[in-house]
DNA sequence: GCAATATGGTATCGAATCGATACTGAATCG
DNA sequence: CGATTCAGTATCGATTCGATACCATATTGC
């Protein structure tokens, strides 16, 4: 009895493993190993503030050396780019090629995952995203780290007028797609919680 | 738009990385890497007919030969023991050890976990694994593999009686305990699902 | 029975991930 | 402008992991 949060454990960590594998077999083409896989889809999902390797190690809970070889190792394949921060020039900014775009749209690590989704109605999946989304939210609090998380909900964000949007920690304005792109600097809004994008 | 199951990959396999860092952190002290800490995991909740090396691998997803180095290992620091199936004599059968019990019980790598859902519902973890689980299926059913489950709700589960179990599929009858533990050869019950043990 | 084949597990090898540590260059703070 | 912090890289060694080959036991066909 109350096992329950520990069935729900079992869960993800056997579709975790699943996914994992999954990537495997997705980047055995390219000789690309699962990390080398979620570090793409990572990019390509990342907005402005969150396409450096710090966050991305952050992401995947992996240290900055390994992400420096991973990172290395792409960038000699061809499948991202790296360039230099204007502002701060420590920071590396990544970004994926034009052949890391085709190779993620080739590969479609996902799709699986969305077969495997597809009897489940929105409303069930939507309540899954919920409780998952408060628990990553209270184990990131519990620990340090970022949450990682899309404008809609943080604390941070600010509807200008009907379009506009502001980060106003940053300052930055924002476009719509902008929005809609995974942020490290996600922090949840104090108020009511739940639902996100629909 | 529809995107929200992508929403739910992305939550599963954040979760699922933060776990294995947990795995990682709580394996340091005796110098076991994340699948190890899993796999006793593991060992402690499967049933009789799940207990060895095969149906570990599938359960993690590594390949034979992988896992019998892990196995390896796992015995010379005497935290499982291995001996031999009486009726098929190519089977090992996997147990923990009073060591590997111990480990457990003073690791408790479950436990960032169990205090990251205090705050969800009975009721919202209910459905999340609900639909976790068909996930799950669907996945397996995809592709080939097990999706691992517990009596209830298993397509060779039969009650004999008030407190009297049997399985279908190996002819055993099986008692309370039994009936709770992780089982390789779990099929989903044909009629109505969703729900198991509460 | 007995060869042929299938199956569960192990051994060995090489590639690659990963963390630890030390290091470089840039920013910030006094 | 020196001291410290910080983002990222380089190097190293331990470990994981898959691939392949192998061994022992089961099973099947004849």
């Amino acid at each position: 009895m109350d096992k329950n949060p520990l069935v729900l454990l079992e869960l993800v960590e056997r579709l975790g493993n699943l996914m994992r594998q999954e990537a495997r077999r997705v980047g055995a083409d390219e000789q690309l190993s699962p990390v080398h896989v979620e570090a793409l889809v990572y990019l390509a999902n990342a907005n402005r503030y969150s396409n450096t390797p710090q966050a991305l190690g952050e992401y995947l809970g992996l240290t900055k050396g390994t992400i420096s070889q991973s990172l290395l190792l792409l960038d000699r394949r061809g499948l991202i780019e790296r360039y230099q921060d204007d502002i701060d020039r420590r920071v590396v900014r990544l970004r994926l090629s034009a052949t890391g775009e085709q190779f993620l749209y080739d590969a479609q690590p996902q799709l699986a995952w969305i077969h495997a989704t597809r009897d489940i109605s929105p409303n069930r999946i939507r309540n899954a995203v919920s409780a998952l989304r408060e628990t990553l939210t209270t184990f990131q609090i519990d620990n340090d780290g970022s949450p990682f998380g899309k404008c809609p909900g943080c604390k941070h964000f600010e509807r200008l007028s009907a379009r506009a949007y502001r980060c106003g920690l940053m300052g930055d304005r924002l476009s719509g797609p902008d929005t809609r792109k995974i942020c490290w600097l996600y922090e949840v809004k104090g108020g009511a919680s739940d639902d996100d994008e629909l």
